[in-house]
Formats: C-alpha cells, sequence, structure tokens
DNA sequence: GTGAAAGCGCTAACAA
DNA sequence: TTGTTAGCGCTTTCAC
C-alpha cells in the first residue's frame, strides 16, 4: 500500500480509501490506484485492518465432531452463506471434550472472531461464563437453560415426539428409547418420547429407557449395539426402538439382526439425524430429519445480520420424518 | 494488558513479556502479572500480535465440499492435531466451483494464513499463481504437474491398481470403469485401471470407460446411476465395475438392482473412499480406504513443522483395499 | 530484570 | 478531493 501511494505520489490514506471505494475520492485517482494495486498483485492485510476497526469478519464455530454429518452439512451451509458477505469461518473440533471446548471458546475469544457459534458438550452453562457478553453467541443445537445466548436448533421434544407417534402409528406397543448423553437434546428427545406414549395410553416402563453412555455422540455405533443387545434380553421384547442418533440405530439394528430377528417385523427401529445414505443401508433406516442446512443456514443469517445484541433469538428448525423400511410394517406387506 | 501495567506499576513490555513466559522476567514480577491477568479475565489479543510477528498461528483449509466424509474427515484430524500447537483453522467449502476457489485464495492470503491446504478443484495450477511463494501451500488429494507446491494424498495409480487387481481376483472379467471428473485423482485412478487390465491381458475397451461427468463429485450418487444404466445396456454385458467414488458406486449399485441383477453374481462393484456407513448398506460396498484420518495427521505435521520452505514434500498415505459382499464372489459361497 | 522508543499495516477523525 | 495526525494492542530492539 505503501508502494502503490509512493509509485502513485499519493499518501496512503488516499490509497486506502480508493480501495475500499470510499465516496469522496477522485474517479480517475481510484481507477489509477487499482491499476497499479492489480499490477503489484497487492492484498490487503486483513489483520492490521481488524486491529484498527475491532472487526475480524470472522465467524467462531466448534462443534463436537466435524465428521459428523449434522455437524459437517451446518458447517457447510454457514460456510457458504456466509462467504459471499466477505466472512471467514473459523472451525473446531472439541471432540466431545469439555475441556477442550473451554480451552477453544478462549482461543476464538483471543483472536476477536465476531461471533462464536457453537455446540456445546457441556451440561451446564458455566463454562460459557468467560465469554461475558463482548463476543455474541449463538448457541447450536444444544440449549441450556441459565444463559442469553441466542439459539438455532430443533425443538427436541417435537423431534421425540414425532418418532415415538410414527412407532406408535405403525402398532408398535413396547416401545423402547436409546437414551443419549447428558445434553439437552437427548432430555428433549426423552421428554418427547414419554409425552407422546403418555398420550396415547401406553407405559413407559423405566426399563425401556437405556442410557447410551457418554459416548453415545462419538461412539454410537457401538453404543447402540450394546445398549440393544441389553434390551432384547427382556421379555417381553420390546417392539418399537426410538434411538437418540442414526449411528446408535445402526448399532441396534446390527445387534437385532444378530439375533436372527427381523426389522421391522419382530421390532422396528427409528433413529435421528438422517445420516446422507439411510436410503442404502441394508435395511433403510426411518429417521427424523433435523435440518441442518437450514440451520446452518439461520445461522449464518443470523450472525451476518449482526443485530445480535439485542432481543435473543429462539429459532426452531421444524423436524421431518423421514419414514423408511426400518419402521413401515403395513405398508410393506 | 496496559490495565495490568497501571495496577501493578508495571511497564507494558514487562507485563507482555510476563505473560510469554520470557526468559528475563522476575520470578515474582511474573507470579503477579499472571494472577492479576486471570483476575480481570484477561485474553491476548491476537490479531495485534499478528500484526507485530507476521504470522497468524492460521492454517486455511479449502476443500470442494465439507459434507463429503473424506474431506470432513481431513478437516477433522487436521484440526484436533494442530490444536494443541496453538493453531486455528480456517474452513471453506468452494462446492466444487473453481472461481470460489480462487476468491477464497485471494480471501486466505489476505487474512495472512501462515499456511494454505487445498483440495483444489480447478483443472490446472493456474489458479494459484496468486499465491506467488509468499505462503507455503500444500496441495491435498489432487495433484498439478506444473507447480512446486508440496502434496499429501494417494497415489491414485496406485488405488486404481488396487481396486481393479481385486476385481480380476474376483474373477471378473470385463471391468468396467465409472470415470471421475477432470482432476489428478481420476486420471490417476483411470491409468491404474488400465495398467491393472493390461497386465492380466485383458481388453480395456473406450466403451468399459464411462465418464461421471463434472458433477462426479458433489452429486455422484445421481451421476453413477446415469452412468451405470448406460453401461448396463452394452452386450456383453460388464462383470465388474471400478467407481471413482463411493456415492457414485451407490447410484450404480441402484441402477443395477433396479434392473433385478445381483451384485456381486452378475456384476462386482467396488467403491472408492469407504465411507463410513459402507458396512451397513444394503449390500456392504467394497471400497478402497484412503486413509483420511492419516492424510490429515501428515498435513498437520508439515504445517507445524514449518519447514515448509525448504525442499518439496511428496506424502503418499498408502490406499487401502477393504473388501465386503459387493465383490466377494467366492468366499460368500 | 525492567522500561522507553519505534513500528507492524491499516483506518478514523479532522484539517487543508 | 486529498493529506496529516494519531492510534488500534501488541512485540521488538536496545539502553538502563
Amino acid at each position: 500500500m505503501k508502494d502503490i501511494a509512493l509509485d502513485l505520489g499519493l499518501s496512503v490514506v488516499t490509497v486506502s480509501k480508493a480501495l475500499r471505494d470510499h465516496p469522496d475520492i477522485g474517479e480517475s485517482t481510484r481507477r489509477r490506484v487499482l491499476e497499479r494495486a492489480s499490477e503489484l498483485g497487492y492484498q490487503p492485510n486483513l489483520t492490521a485492518r481488524s486491529l484498527v476497526t475491532g472487526q475480524t469478519w470472522t465467524v467462531g464455530l466448534i462443534v463436537p465432531d466435524l465428521l459428523h454429518p449434522f455437524f459437517a452439512g451446518i458447517a457447510k451451509a454457514i460456510s457458504s452463506d456466509i462467504r459471499p458477505h466477505g466472512y471467514g469461518l473459523l472451525i473446531s473440533s472439541s471432540d466431545e471434550d469439555a475441556e477442550v471446548e473451554r480451552q477453544q471458546i478462549r482461543h476464538l475469544l483471543a483472536r476477536q472472531v465476531d461471533t462464536i457459534v457453537l455446540a456445546s458438550t457441556q451440561a451446564t452453562a458455566d463454562g460459557l461464563r468467560d465469554i461475558g457478553g463482548r463476543t455474541p453467541l449463538i448457541l447450536l443445537d444444544r440449549r441450556f437453560a441459565d444463559t442469553d445466548a441466542h439459539f438455532v436448533g430443533n425443538d427436541d421434544e417435537a423431534v421425540g415426539g414425532l418418532a415415538t407417534r410414527h412407532l406408535i402409528a405403525q402398532g408398535c406397543r413396547r416401545i423402547a428409547h436409546l437414551r443419549g448423553p447428558a445434553v439437552s437434546t437427548a432430555a428433549g428427545r426423552l421428554a418427547g418420547y414419554r409425552h407422546a406414549l403418555a398420550k396415547h395410553g401406553l407405559s413407559a416402563t423405566p426399563d425401556h429407557v437405556v442410557d447410551l453412555g457418554p459416548s453415545g455422540d462419538h461412539r454410537g455405533e457401538e453404543a447402540g449395539y450394546a445398549a440393544a443387545r441389553r434390551l432384547l434380553a427382556m421379555s417381553p421384547r420390546p417392539d418399537g426402538l426410538f434411538c437418540y442418533n442414526d449411528p446408535s440405530a445402526l448399532g441396534a439394528m446390527r445387534a437385532v439382526l444378530e439375533m436372527g430377528l427381523s426389522i421391522p417385523g419382530d421390532i422396528a427401529i427409528i433413529g435421528c439425524g438422517n445420516l446422507s445414505y439411510a436410503d442404502f443401508l441394508r435395511i433403510p433406516l426411518s429417521s427424523v430429519d433435523q435440518g441442518a442446512e437450514a440451520i446452518g443456514r439461520r445461522v449464518a443469517d443470523l450472525a451476518v445480520s449482526r443485530n445480535l445484541t439485542g432481543p435473543r433469538h429462539i429459532d426452531f428448525i421444524p423436524p421431518r420424518l423421514v419414514a423408511r423400511a426400518s419402521t413401515l410394517r403395513f405398508t410393506e406387506e
């Protein structure tokens, strides 16, 4: 920039303004500047700009697992949607580790990101205190009661209700649930499951709710397998199973098939997340689609809009039931 | 930082040094500084630090599609491995668009990232000129002949050979190939396929190579379906099919099953990429695992090592054959 | 062991 | 329309 100014006999300020299409700059001057800039292959130093403007044009995203199609889909949508507005996306995978997550929050804060988007692994909102209102925070997928952060995700009670009602409609009467880890999504889905059962006068035996354990998210398949084995040993056996997520549903399917039982004949299975290849599974898996792309888009809108200091946004993206062979007992006959 | 200095009657310089564990600082002073810093919840401003040191501790990553498990896996591994070294990861999805990619390169350059990691969508290395040696570049997965950038990925000829030899070993004699878009990976796999056939005295009819078209990557399933339909209309019909990637293999499977043919009996199918749920498919899909995690780890090592200005690194991560039901003709009897 | 001076590359206010 | 002055928050000499 200094070079350009020197070359053209102008001041650095003029060049700076010309480069940013400032209103009060001579048309001819601007053209000369832009020309010389492209000749030199000039790239503005955004770091320096950020230091003075206090804005980094960066959104920080922390997810538990970037390989998980749900989070990957959200990340992709955010990235695509903020890009045209000049924003960049700083991503980190917390690996479902609350300590890593807290460390990453501090890291993003130190980098002065404009917005933090977080799918938290923490049990409470305590770890979010570090943020202290300086940087807008958008919670993703997982909520906390005691926080004033914005939220974008599903109404998990609706998710649980949708799945459970579907199983009931398919004629299941002893419906079990593989319960996820101690985060709001798991609690919400469980609540939705219970309400739906109660509403239809079905008993929700405590035995029918099996915990996937803390590894329910990143080792879902194994956890689902183990949990389903326990469930299948019961008598009478459950005839319907609502799983916290798709990987655990896959694990459950494996357990069921290994025992020589049929899906959905002996037991209907539905997951949550609607992973990309659900159609191509040995037995196509019914699932509740959470609308990852829509969630990502909404987050991007919020981040770009910049009116995040005002009233709290709580946006529920409606879930969608995708019924496939793993639950369709009647239509398949 | 100024506050800390004022509070303690020290200079900003001393505080700065204390915070960074500079050797020549009093033990007691350091402790006082650290204490006051944590009291105030002080976070160093990395933007400012970067401006003076010229190092941003940021790795920029551009991939064609973040939702693709291969790239998501790489991104996750890079993120996890650079994190402990204090690096952040700035990600963007180019959506398989060369123009977006070039724009993102400029963007990363403007942000002064320390290293650019790129899985390029471009046909030639021309679009990389912008980088001009100022910032180290690591090419991922897709190579260019005329560039001196580092490379981490697979030897795609080995990938193609591995898959094709496997089909031959399974008794296939009319082996077709769904060819990917115009990038090095597709060319390499095709070459490996041809060499393997030639070596075994099998004819490689031009008809047996069908192009998936430009959408081969992000709409792989549909492209695979369409391409396979064309292939299946031939007579004699191919009895083995090596697909550029797993999604296209899924599409091909759909086409085959729809025609009432059996897999692998009538036609054996192998893909590439070994997507996470390949085990749970209707017919478990054989595939060549590219070692996404290993690739990501290697990239992280290189980025962190910082001796990227020296000789060019070319690291081939060995591919691994994962044989499943879709190709196992003999052992399944 | 500590601090004063200078500057990283850029932009906001104001003056010319 | 253009330039001057100042400063973003931090780190680097180099003197004390």
